[in-house]
DNA sequence: GTGAAAGCGCTAACAT
DNA sequence: ATGTTAGCGCTTTCAC
């Protein structure tokens, strides 16, 4: 790694200003100089240091990520979309994985910090205690944007780009009753999370607006497992008065389902009808097909990412907040039809 | 993020030489002294610069990670098991994912010489044109150090971390064989990838160990994808002379089986066995018991990074060359059972 | 068109 | 126990 600019400069018998400059195209050199440049660079190998192009610059062209889970596809689609961006404009990625854990998200804020990276995508973990964002908060006021992505927590002091929950549930919700379905149980996720709350909300509404009235015994507070929706569907099937569908929040939470149903012999959708969130490949690979609501994962990456370069633009002064809602799709694959068998 | 050294130096009324010793621990400083400056960095809110400590000390103590599909889980927990293990050690790491683009993978390697990376992790995409590998050749030349990944290609001057393919199918093979099979179709990857041959290869030693004839006719390729496997399993089921296990060279191959033996309606294993590579977690959730071959991915992560640790260590003389190979899991669901009704 | 000089924020001898 | 000085590899005025 030895080899400099200043070694090219004696190489090419100029100075380190130009070979500079040919570096970065700026200023006018004479084109056989540039050539001879060039020439060298070639012949030692020559690659410019970034770190002291960003000392002295005061620029690092890096952005951090930190996320929750990163062996979790949905972020791994997520990164795989801001990568895209970061590619298209030559920003490197700093990565954090902090396995949900609070205390690695604040040391990877720190870290980050110390990078003097430019800008900052999180998806913050949950459950929230103020203290991470509040350090976020510093960190924007020391002029670094931020860049929420969805999660469980929403600062709404900060850009960020987010799914409409509210009107995934509500629209998986209405396919129900379109198909006849008046009894519709739902197993929301961890309820102090934003989206838990969000979708429940969707689904109210939904229900609401066909002049349902809302059984609070067809509400059921799980936590985004299997486990649990395992449970809580076995606890539905014996209910006196059946739903004749159910609607679960997270995928893992709809093989929790199919278990239970698989077990009791429930066949879908002729004796219950399923709709659920996020995509769950392997089922539909085989023919299982489980409709759900599928949120934007790696279009999510890349606004985000967009957003946060639109950002770097700004001065701290002009920057604004700006959140963006993607709405997520409504895949049907049939499970939620209402069959003359399942009215109970 | 104007707070300097400098200020703090001014701050407490001491050098800057005198903070850089508190900050880094290093040499003596009176208690009185520290504390001051302590409390000037708290109260200036100073964090000091990676950059500037880089291009000082000459390490930026950054591993560069290459990758080809961040949004495959296997991926996932592999970075995750790296990330766990930079963590204890300080490292940050910069991610690149190459979306199995050479180019891209190319980009990455001159992207990570920039930025004066301590290491590189990478698992290389396939296939191999021998352009890039000459290109980690030349990094490797300039003293860094590079770890690979399992992946599809091996270049056998550079440490790395293996997965045994070759055991781990010899050993579902012979739990095929244990059960009493010996009719045993094989659906391969992409058959110039290494895995894949190395798969292969255990399948047939495993067949040749308990003097069962190798059957060209029961070895189908495929390509790792399910779309492929889900016509090769029609074929399989309509031979003459029909196998009573199908082994799968990967999870999304096993899905492919699946639809095809879902759709003939047949059932696993009374009429068909079936083995693959690589977990299918939604299966086991719901009660689909497919026995698998689990690569340890995490365990892969951690084992290359922390071998990518020890290489830090040495100088570029004193750097063995260091391939390490885990052996994969063998998970028995019951998939893989001869009942007497598949003795067809 | 090209070069000299200063400076980015830090560390590391070497003094004292 | 603390300060002085030089230097890491680059960019950026400002001269010429």
């Amino acid at each position: 790694m030895a080899v400099t600019i200043n070694d090219i400069a004696k190489a090419a018998g100029v100075s380190r200003t130009t070979v500079s400059r040919v570096l970065n195209d700026s200023g006018y050199v004479k084109k056989e100089t540039r050539e001879k440049i060039l020439k060298s660079i070639q012949q030692l190998n020559y690659t410019p240091s970034a770190i002291a192009r960003s000392l002295s610059t005061n620029k690092t062209n890096t952005i951090g990520v930190i996320i929750p889970e990163i062996n979790n596809s949905f972020f791994g689609e997520i990164i795989k979309g801001i990568s895209q961006v970061a590619d298209e404009h030559n920003l490197n990625l700093i990565l954090f994985n902090t396995d949900d854990s609070k205390a690695k998200e604040l040391k990877a804020l720190k870290l980050l910090k110390e990078q003097r990276i430019q800008g900052i995508m999180i998806t913050l973990t949950y459950p929230e205690d103020g203290v991470n964002s509040e350090y976020l908060n510093t960190l924007k006021n020391l002029d670094i944007p931020v860049v929420l992505i969805d999660g469980h927590v929403e600062c709404s002091n900060f850009s960020g780009v987010f799914i409409d929950h509210s009107k995934g549930a509500y629209d998986g919700t209405i396919a129900l009753i379109k198909e006849g379905h008046k009894k519709i149980a739902i197993i929301t996720g961890s309820i102090n999370s934003r989206p838990a709350k969000n979708r429940l909300n969707g689904y109210k509404k939904a229900l609401a607006a066909n002049n349902i009235p809302i059984n609070e015994e067809y509400i059921f507070y799980g936590d985004y497992k299997h486990e649990n929706a395992y449970e809580i569907t076995k606890k539905i099937l014996d209910m006196k008065d059946r739903p004749t569908a159910i609607f679960a929040m997270s995928n893992m939470m709809v093989l929790g389902c199919m278990k239970a149903l698989y077990e009791e012999n429930i066949v879908v959708p002729d004796d219950m009808a399923i709709i659920g969130f996020d995509k769950i490949e392997a089922l539909n690979i085989i023919g299982m097909n489980i409709s759900f609501i599928n949120g934007p994962t790696i279009e999510m990456g890349r606004t985000g990412m967009k957003l946060l370069i639109d950002n770097l633009k700004n001065k701290k002064e002009t920057r604004e907040l700006k959140r963006i809602t993607l709405l997520p799709e409504l895949v049907l694959k049939g499970s939620e039809k209402y069959i003359g068998k399942n009215k109970v």
